[in-house]
DNA sequence: CCAAAAGTTTAGCCTTGGCTAAAAATACTA
DNA sequence: TAGTATTTTTAGCCAAGGCTAAACTTTTGG
């Protein structure tokens, strides 16, 4: 640690390079069902906002195109968390309505702590964007429980 | 919010449509940056430890092949981010050097926090490894002051 | 009721970041 | 020093998730 004048020191030293590899590889995996989720999400905000969920709405809130919008849409459908027919409107499966309220729950969790631990409001909502996928359980029960702590 | 059993409302009731958009495209791009980060701090973590960083043991640490490292250091030299001669270890530039620090500031930051929220030793390592590319500088700082509160 | 506008779909392209397999270079060891 | 083992590199593959452009529906307003 010769070189670290933050005091920190180096990440790996706490770890295995196997175990280190798994949380490399589970970040990566959070990666990948992260778009998943947002979509999905999405797709349960407007259809609670507006009654149905619209490819153009979809793709003006996440800020891709159209096509793109569409392409995924046909994943999530392969994956049977989207029920949607053509030049129609997209509705959530049982198991999107259910992925979609786990997400919100998360989402909602990280962004009570954020709030608890002084981060303000706007800021807080910009950054559970990414976090709420990043965290294991235990670490939103963890969240669950400190943010409870402090209202009582 | 009819159907928001849990009580936390949709995510997007918050913000217009393009604020939202931003928020999806500063998550995309922190995902970008992230594998970039990764090798960064992992290069810089390994001249530490081992006076070098080799493609074998960089591709160990992340769980991925030598090929998939060895693409990736091509990548990592374009950008001006690490020096690399034809099977010859890797070393970080001057910039490379500045990202890891920066990286790893933040890697630390992180795991002090989820520490001091009460979540354990182990869970707060692995949960860093992605969070620690989603917080925003505020964020970050209110992080930092948070714990050094606590500590206090 | 029909034309223009708005939305959706398709086709085809690009980059990323994985992979395997095989070739080339380096390092070790008998 | 020769031969084997390890490491690096190259080539070529794949899926994901973006994009544009163009075709095709659906909706809307005159």
């Amino acid at each position: 640690m010769s070189s670290d004048p933050k005091g920190g020191g180096a990440v790996s030293a706490h770890m295995t390079p196997d175990k280190q590899a798994s949380h490399f590889k589970r970040a990566r995996e959070a990666r990948e069902s992260e778009i998943i989720e947002d979509y999905v999400e999405l797709i349960a905000d407007l259809i609670d906002e507006h009654g149905e969920a619209r490819a153009v709405d979809i793709g003006k809130r996440l800020g891709v195109t159209g096509a793109t919008v569409n392409k995924m849409i046909a994943r999530l459908k392969m994956m049977d968390l989207v029920n949607a027919e053509p030049y129609r409107s997209i509705f959530l499966t049982d198991e999107g309505r259910k992925m979609a309220e786990a997400s919100r729950a998360r989402h909602h969790i990280v962004v009570a702590l954020l709030r608890a631990v002084g981060v303000d409001e706007a800021t807080a909502w910009a950054d559970a964007e990414g976090m709420e996928h990043c965290c294991s359980p235990e670490t939103l029960a963890a969240f669950a429980e400190f943010v409870k702590k402090q209202g009582s």
